[in-house]
DNA sequence: ACAAAAGTGTTCTCGTTACACCCATGT
DNA sequence: ACATGGGTGTAACGAGAACACTTTTGT
């Protein structure tokens, strides 16, 4: 039934770009579709909006099902609403970026998706509109790390700086200069080094840090945006 | 029917928030709703998404209908998805946000919805959240003239540094020192200056300036974001 | 002649870039 | 002792910020 006369409506849906950073490189988390059409494919993690929740309440759950993580940080995209991108039925697909930690989601991984973590730069095609939907997660996920230093959501507790390098590295896809970057981080006053090394990548080890929360509220919320004129 | 058994589907609608500068003051475009409920109350530009449509598509018509332009530099914003935000029937909603030269749009007006241009700093309440639409749209414009400088679609093809000004002042909602602001403008070569001057604002007058499109096409079309490290 | 807005130039500061060497350690 | 990756300093440059006086012209 319908009030608004003779008005259709529509399936709604919610896919997410799931992105992790293991220490070396920035991959996303994708699943086996379960279901027909394409059931099998590779496709990112998703479902339909439900009639009491939100579009955001939806991602929120979607996200603990596949990860059982939750407070996951999760920003809205865009919507896709090609009317065909769905070959069976009308259905538009409210996009969702999602940062995690890829040492939480080890220890919680739900096995009923069949998901893999794919590097960011080589996963196989996805199903209809997906691959399109990845390509502006990943300029988003540029615009996120340039607006909002640090991107700790995708950092375990404790990290070095050669790697943090490598994740901005791979989300620019491009070489940055070790000295630069290290003045520029640490000018930010939201890392604290840690007394000890981690000695995995080097015989020399690479100093620990953690990121130093209470600075990061305090500067860097709410940032906004700016013309570069006063 | 419905072949993802059992999803229920719900009504999808796009809303729009138009802004225009009058030379003087940016402006938002408000009509008055004409049905129930909340019929005659002041509201956003909004309307259905069609099956054969997508929301892009869905925005592009509403423009069309009720500005009676087409081409118009249109983005698509969030999705507004609180399952209570109509009262009537679940319906969520596609926001875009758009930007559209004053002057065109008065000689084409159509009378059928109570339109009325209101500054963005005092315009009446709306209906459901189209409040929250507005603030939203409004931080996204500031984004936009950050990353993409000079808005030309909200110019006239004829304008003076002094009014480019006041408008980079509405966005912002702040001073601007004039000097710095007309090198920084000048210097992006995307401005050239005509020989005639607007005497409306003062005794000496201001001279015109247009758009150097070609400038702008091959410049700052793609601009991307980055972190600022090299 | 004067009021009112338009137009213009210089200095300082600070953040970004480019660039090369020493350090600590396990083997 | 040496190979490997980690850590650090400095000089040059450029963009933004602060700041005040002259120009034009209608009345």
């Amino acid at each position: 039934m319908n009030r608004y006369s003779s008005q259709k409506k529509l399936l709604a849906a919610v896919d997410c770009i799931i992105f992790g950073f293991d220490g070396q490189q920035l991959k996303i988390l994708l699943i086996q579709r379960g279901f027909d059409p394409e059931k099998g494919k590779w496709s990112l993690m998703g479902g339909y909006v439900q009639p009491d929740e939100s579009c955001n309440e939806a991602a929120s759950c979607i996200l603990k099902e596949l990860t059982g993580l939750e407070g996951v940080y999760l920003k809205q995209l865009q919507v896709f609403s090609d009317p065909n991108r769905d070959p069976l039925e009308r259905t538009i697909s409210v996009t969702y970026f999602a940062l995690i930690n890829i040492h939480d989601y080890e220890t919680q991984i739900s096995d009923d998706y069949h998901a893999e973590w794919f590097p960011v730069n080589k996963f196989p095609k996805l199903i209809f509109d997906h691959n399109d939907m990845v390509n502006i997660a990943r300029k988003q996920l540029q615009h996120e790390a340039a607006i909002h230093p640090v991107l700790f959501e995708l950092l375990p507790p404790r990290f070095t700086l050669p790697q943090l390098q490598g994740l901005y590295e791979g989300i620019y896809n491009t070489q940055l200069d070790k000295r630069n970057f290290t003045r520029k981080l640490l000018s930010t006053g939201l890392l604290t080094r840690q007394s000890d090394k981690d000695k995995q990548g080097s015989r020399k080890g690479a100093f620990f840090y953690k990121i130093n929360k209470k600075a990061f509220r305090q500067n860097y919320l709410q940032k906004d945006f700016f013309l570069g004129i006063k």
